[in-house]
DNA sequence: GTTCTAGAAC
DNA sequence: GTTCTAGAAC
């Protein structure tokens, strides 16, 4: 932090030192052209004309076009290719401006200039005789993506679909530019043919002449609002629809959540644009609308108390990684467009709220969006049936659902909420990364339902308002590791293995995790026995040597779990002799049991089981990890690679070369780790770890041949089996 | 393992 | 300007 401050101060000094020098070379210009005597002779005047606008709005054009027909000497100083034909900094754009402007050149400034911090040093270019305008490409923004994404040849190579991500990110921190800063004259441009007029005027602008000072073309406007709504938009709308009008919002808030996967192929790169692969580190919480449905509340004050209570918890959390997601399974759902609508009428929660349509049950499956904790709209006996959410939610969870409610609370109150954490087995926990569901009751408007309130809506808002506070205060509970109670389950006895399931939990809970690591460079290549283990790199070690002290040591998770040995002093493969044949079958049959197990309660998961070449961890572990690699954990390149490469050895290979060889020979190669990224199935490389995450979540390659040989990949349809 | 951060990449 | 990686410290 300091720093950086420091760095931040030195670079604003060199920007300071350096306008004085250029500041005071631009007024010795002046000087020298201002007649000393009092001739009526009018000498030229330079300008400094600061486009303003995103990529796309057309900038470079209307320089162009000016400069084209225009009688006056113009520079444009173009940040895109400053650098040689590349783009450079804003520094280069300050000397270069500067220097046009002793040749007694007027100069535009090329470049976004989005708000008053960017612009703030050109206006100090030039003396007092220099005049500053301001040309605002107000244009909507989807049209500036539309330009940006088409263009093929453009200078700041800001093209495809990275283009949308830049404008609206960019138009996200637009400050209209006001007088106040210093400017002579500022000219709005709100249309094709604003910009036209433009043109025109500084076209024919000649050396001589001057043009009167002020505000022109500004229409009625609420910029404020325009910027409170891109705030709230934040991100990309990947459809490049996003704009400055409010009906264009609406539809962006829908496709504002980030997706990382919508559909198979064409729509891949959707996920990289919208910059938020990594919204798994979010926590969320979907909820679908309370009452609205069966129980017949008014729309209109639903609707209402809803972005009340949003806007409540949103102003309480601050800057916390949580967000809140308002679910319902219709595209036409007037209570999400109500919502939607006044959420945007009152700015309503940043980037923190969203609104979304899709089935609370599927959101990760179907829509690739990871909801930690869903609110499920129950009936007051917390029972399955009725039809609607909670129907869904109960089916869907399985009976899992229903023994673990049952232990929390046997009915609700209306205006009340509870807390179930789901257990592991749960398919909405496996298959959609649910880990808690908050059961609330709303207030019935319907005389068919119990508890009906017949039209009170004084009580029925009370309530509502209730039922709102109780599931938010029960999703910040959980959120913040407070009454999260997991639930416990006891080891398999199996001999001499323990086994350790680490959670791929987003949220730092009070149940210690153990995750399993690559490894620490430190140790690179060394071998086992006289390994020196850092402290973290002993916690297998230590559930395995007293297994008492940590019975019930299984630590939830969806795709990786480890199997440890118990024998002292066997840390790694490298260890491992033939003796330790019977062991490490015993190893493989416990993973195989579990992976059978996971497999019986979602078949579309896949399992490696193997070791690591160089472990990271102590004691010698079999990894058991599923092949879609979902994990908020799985966070760099040796992550991917140790499961990825030849750095993972499977374990019906171990134990044949055990066979055959008497031991296991490593090839103990670091670069494995620090290969490319590719795609386990289908080997594509990718540059980084969230262009890789985005496009393995949709791959559906079929697995390289020799995964398939062996019994080296568990599925659903292969049934291995290499113990007994 | 996590966190922090500089600087590279975009 | 933001995102991402990688190295260092813990």
């Amino acid at each position: 932090m300091y720093s950086s401050q420091t760095s931040e101060v030195r670079k604003r000094e060199v920007v300071s030192h350096f306008l004085a020098e250029i500041t005071q070379e631009a007024m010795e210009i002046d000087r020298q052209n201002t007649p000393s005597t009092g001739e009526g002779k009018q000498e030229s005047k330079t300008i400094v004309v600061l486009l303003m606008g995103p990529p796309g709005s057309g900038k470079s054009t209307f320089c162009d076009e000016v400069i084209r027909i225009s009688a006056r000497p113009w520079a444009r100083i173009c940040q895109d290719i400053i650098n040689n034909g590349k783009s450079g900094t804003k520094i280069q754009c300050l000397s270069s401006a500067a220097t046009a402007l002793k040749e007694g050149k007027s100069v535009f400034i090329d470049r976004c200039n989005i708000n008053k911090e960017q612009r703030a040093d050109f206006l100090k270019l030039g003396g007092p005789q220099t005049e500053k305008h301001a040309i605002v490409l107000d244009i909507p923004a989807k049209v500036c993506i539309s330009r940006s994404v088409k263009r093929t040849e453009h200078e700041g190579k800001l093209q495809g679909g990275k283009a949308a991500a830049v404008v609206n990110q960019m138009l996200s921190k637009k400050e209209l530019p006001k007088l106040s800063e210093g400017f002579n004259r500022i000219t709005f441009c709100q249309d094709e043919r604003d910009v036209k007029e433009a043109i025109g005027v500084y076209g024919s602008f000649g050396p001589l002449d001057s043009l009167p000072s002020g505000c022109f073309g500004q229409k009625m406007l609420d910029t404020k609002t325009q910027q409170g709504i891109m705030r709230f938009l934040k991100k990309v709308d990947p459809s490049g629809n996003a704009g400055s009008g409010p009906t264009v919002v609406e539809k962006s808030i829908t496709n504002e959540i980030p997706v990382k996967r919508l559909g198979k192929g064409d729509k891949l790169d959707i996920a990289s644009t919208s910059g938020d692969v990594d919204s798994c580190n979010i926590y969320t919480l979907a909820f679908p609308s309370i009452s609205t449905a069966d129980f017949q509340f008014n729309l209109e004050r639903a609707s209402d108390i809803i972005v009340e209570k949003v806007e409540e918890f949103v102003s309480r959390i601050g800057k916390s990684k949580i967000r809140l997601l308002l679910v319902d399974l219709s595209p036409e759902s007037k209570i999400l467009s109500m919502v939607k609508t006044k959420a945007v009428q009152k700015n309503v929660g940043s980037n923190k709220f969203f609104t979304f349509v899709g089935d609370i049950t599927r959101l990760r499956s179907q829509k690739g969006l990871q909801c930690n904790v869903i609110a499920n709209t129950t009936n007051w006996r917390l029972k399955p049936g009725g039809g609607g959410v909670n129907a869904a939610i109960f089916k869907a969870a399985g009976p899992e659902l229903e023994i673990a409610t049952k232990e929390r609370a046997e009915t609700l109150s209306p205006g009340k909420a509870v807390v179930v954490p789901l257990p592991s087995s749960s398919p909405l926990y496996t298959r959609e990364g649910v880990t808690h569901v908050i059961h609330v009751l709303g207030p019935n408007m319907n005389p068919q339902r119990p508890d009906c309130l017949k039209g009170d809506y004084g009580k029925g808002c009370k309530i509502l308002r209730e039922a709102y506070s109780s599931l938010f205060e029960g999703f910040l509970s959980i959120a913040q590791g407070v009454g999260s109670e997991h639930n416990i389950e006891r080891p398999l006895e199996s001999g001499g293995v323990q086994e350790v399931i680490p959670t791929n939990d987003d949220l730092k809970t009070k149940r210690g995790a153990v995750y399993e690591s690559d490894k620490n460079k430190k140790y690179k290549g060394s071998g086992g026995a006289t390994k020196a283990w850092g402290s973290w790199a002993q916690a297998l070690y230590n559930i395995a040597m007293h297994p008492d002290k940590h019975s019930n040591v299984v630590l939830e998770a969806q795709v990786h779990l480890l199997v440890l040995a118990r024998a002292d002093g066997l840390d790694s493969i490298a260890d491992v002799r033939r003796e330790h044949i019977p062991l490490l079958k015993t190893m493989h049959a416990v993973g195989l049991k579990w992976a059978e197990k996971l497999i019986n309660e979602n078949g579309s998961l896949l399992f490696r089981l193997g070791y690591h070449s160089v472990p990271s961890m102590r004691q010698l572990h079999l990894h058991v990890i599923s092949q879609d690699f979902e994990s908020s954990h799985l966070k760099n390149k040796k992550h991917w690679n140790s499961f990825t490469t030849p750095f993972f050895l499977d374990s019906v290979d171990v134990m044949k070369e055990l066979e055959d060889e008497g031991k296991v020979t490593l090839k103990n190669d670091s670069k494995f780790l620090e290969m490319e990224l590719r795609c386990h199935r289908c080997r594509s490389a990718h540059p980084n770890i969230p262009r890789l995450k985005s496009h393995i979540s949709s791959c559906q390659a079929p697995f390289p041949a020799a995964l398939l040989q062996n019994g080296r990949l568990v599925s659903s349809e292969v049934t291995a089996n290499f113990c007994n």
